[in-house]
DNA sequence: CAGCATCCGCCCGGATACTG
DNA sequence: CAGTATCCGGGCGGATGCTG
């Protein structure tokens, strides 16, 4: 794929603005971490530090829609709703530890470019 | 890096939703095709179809102050500025394709699973 | 517990007009 | 040519309150 081309850019500038808002990529790394890459609403909340119900559900949503993660309703009371990573979401984990590694390597650089950028103003 | 801990997941999502926002990825990406990997202002907004004046000055910005692009100003008349790619903008090419790679190859799944999500509802 | 509904402030990005 | 200045609408995401 090459990244100039009008439609496959539009594709990937789309992909890459989503695994760019807020949440999207915390959430699919966390699932990665929970034990059978499973975990409930409630958990993820509490995971994912300072997001909203409301954010939370938009951002599962999203990413059940895309096929990253999956939904599972169980009838029980109290009510008990699991996400589960997919296979898709777990082949997204290689991309991303990839660009991960990225920016921890030259986060400093990055850092210092910007101190000597707003220094000068 | 581990994805995982509250500091650098920080740095992560900071980054990535810069290079997820409307212009930067493609805008990196185009240099690298300019010859010499350098482009003046007005090349840079034809390139990227449909981008205004004000939204790429500050997207050229964005990318300065991170050090992917280097900023060059001649003192002629007409002005003439060059945007070159630095060292740390042409070393993000290479996670850069490999996401675009990861998004080419998994496109079509996710567009199947966007569409059986839509038709349930 | 896991959400939906509502309201709302903020910022991103587009349009337009003007300048060194 | 390469910006800056100003205005503005839309959407993202936070807070709060209510339900099955």
């Amino acid at each position: 794929m090459r990244l100039c081309e009008t439609e496959e850019s539009r594709v990937v500038r789309e992909l890459m603005g989503k695994l760019g808002d807020k949440w999207s990529v915390l959430l699919v790394v966390m699932l990665a971490k929970a034990p059978g890459q499973r975990a409930r609403f409630s958990e993820l909340q509490r995971m994912l530090t300072g997001i909203s119900q409301r954010v939370l559900t938009t951002t599962l949503r999203d990413a059940e829609r895309d096929g990253f993660v999956a939904r599972e309703v169980f009838a029980e009371v109290p009510p008990r709703v699991e996400y589960e990573l997919t296979e898709l979401g777990r082949s997204l984990l290689g991309p991303m530890e990839h660009l991960a590694r990225w920016i921890g390597e030259h986060w400093p650089t990055i850092a210092a470019a910007r101190e000597r950028f707003d220094r000068r103003g």
